[in-house]
DNA sequence: CCTATGACCGTGA
DNA sequence: CTCACGGCCATAG
């Protein structure tokens, strides 16, 4: 996750590629339940649900989270069904990186 | 060993 | 766009 550049953001299912396993998706949501918010220097902000929302419960970790995103220049929609970051624009895409900015 | 659960995902209606 | 379903797999009990 450290490697996910600031001002992407990446799916967990993403998270859980780059980790090997495709389809441990959700123990990825799991890990970062338990993080210690300051201490572990991970940017758990950057990963988000495959529609582009915010997935923690948490009370106020959600506002958190898109406040953080938007401190690096992520862009978050306000939508009916939540705060909303357009994938097709702001996803870390690994292996088009040496390509720019990818145009909507 | 077995079941329930979950910061998830893709597909199809 | 929304909703339901089935699949996933590490963990907890």
């Amino acid at each position: 996750m450290r490697t996910i550049p600031a001002g992407k953001v990446a799916t967990y299912g993403q998270v859980a590629l780059l980790a090997g396993n495709m389809r441990a998706a959700r123990q990825v949501g799991a890990v970062l339940y338990g993080i210690r918010e300051v201490e572990d220097d991970v940017p758990w902000q950057r990963v988000i649900n495959a529609s582009g929302g915010i997935s923690t419960f948490k009370v106020g970790a959600g506002e958190l989270q898109v406040a953080l995103l938007r401190s690096e220049g992520v862009e978050v929609e306000r939508t009916a069904a939540g705060p909303r970051v357009a994938l097709r624009r702001w996803q870390w895409r690994p292996d088009l990186e040496r390509f720019g900015p990818e145009p909507e």
